[in-house]
DNA sequence: AACAATCGGTTGCATCTGCAACAAAAGGAG
DNA sequence: CTCCTTTTGTTGCAGATGCAACCGATTGTT
């Protein structure tokens, strides 16, 4: 147990929060240790979530099964992920999503309840770890807002503006964290669609680029 | 003033929270009312939002403004909605929209450091209004997240599917709340482009519809 | 009834893009 | 160095989609 305290530590849900009162915390959350067997659920489909989870350890998926039989893979995740924060917070009765273990792993479940309500003991805490919440939350809706003001563009090129006008500004080299493949996905468009619209962008002038690294050239407006 | 204390009570930010209460906590959380004119600005991008802003009167926009000089146009408000909830939350040091009048409004800033710190006054509803404000940007991400799923898909009968199996179960009918316009617009697609694949699937047998009534046939899957 | 306005459907067309298959670079391991 | 793998670019092609223009139906107003 106490190997995953450094661990908690440094998940943005405890950022701020030493490690000696982390562990005081952990009991006042009602948080409780499981083991997920690979291909077991850390959670179900139409399950309440009234907990957030911390993966521990291993590796799982997060998959939203539509009425249809398709399953779409929504995440992946680490030691140190999140997950069902959104839902326990929106108060979601039945989670529209399922998470499987690929790999035998741990995850530590937090009573929901039990982070908003301040406990009468000495965690002072409280209010850091809910503004921690707060800011994980809000955080990962400013990426979904931004990603999606990608997605409704409808021409590859409108995409790839749109993606590189907010790694950076025109005029000036920035190096991309994606590779093709990635960022392809990113955009939702086809790889080989991407790298010929790439092309067709560079040999008109409107931006260079070298592998990852990219220029917007300034002058192209639209 | 007294006038607003409805539509505040209204807001999804204090539910939960009596009149009486309410006007208390005004005065907690730094509350002030501000006239913002027709064309004028509640916030400017570049500014830092250390505040919630709820909409009393009037009608505003979110717009951003990209390097290039290009324009979009991300939410339009009106009474009771908030802006800035987002920004605050995730502590973003520059906001990259600003919010303009397209009418002569009112807005109320809260300062969102005093929202987050519980007050040593009678404020038992701080933890409510905390507790509010995490199922409102939880809420916002759930809704961009299940949009993001549609774009994902590459062609609009996909992005038809997904978005009509996320109203309901395939094989009963159900009302979308949008018309023709806006459902292209939220699948961020052509009008006539849906209109001619939702004949094209009607004449395939995989759905049925009527204006703005559909019903998917459970046989078809993909 | 006449009219305008809105909404939904249809169609022709040019272009875009997904798809598949292949080619060319760029590492990494032996 | 050679072989293998991974990454990236290229190309042909068919089908999908944006766009513009038009038509018909519906609704509400005068």
């Amino acid at each position: 147990m106490h190997n995953f305290l450094d661990l908690i530590g440094s998940c943005p849900l405890f950022a701020g929060v030493g490690p000696e009162e982390i562990r005081q915390m952990l009991q006042c959350l009602g948080a409780r240790g499981e083991d997920v067997p690979k291909d077991g659920f850390a959670m179900m489909a139409g399950d309440t979530p009234d907990h957030v989870g911390v993966v521990l350890a291993g590796e799982l998926r997060v998959l939203r099964e539509d009425a249809m039989g398709g399953r779409a893979l929504l995440a992946t995740l680490g030691p140190g992920d999140l997950f069902a924060e959104a839902l326990a917070c929106a108060h979601i009765a039945k989670s529209p999503v399922s998470v499987v273990a690929t790999q035998p792993s741990r995850v530590l479940r937090l009573a929901f309840g039990r982070i908003l309500s301040t406990c009468p003991s000495a965690c002072a805490f409280h209010a850091k770890l809910v503004e921690n919440m707060l800011g994980i939350v809000a955080r990962k809706s400013m990426a979904l807002q931004s990603r999606m003001e990608i997605l409704e563009q409808k021409s590859i090129r409108g995409r790839i503006l749109r993606y590189l006008l907010t790694q950076g500004a025109p005029g000036e080299w920035l190096r991309v964290p994606l590779d093709r493949n990635a960022l392809a996905d990113y955009l939702a468009v086809d790889r080989s669609a991407l790298s010929r619209e790439l092309s067709r962008m560079a040999a008109e002038g409107v931006l260079a680029y070298k592998k990852s690294e990219f220029r917007l050239l300034v002058d192209q407006a639209i």
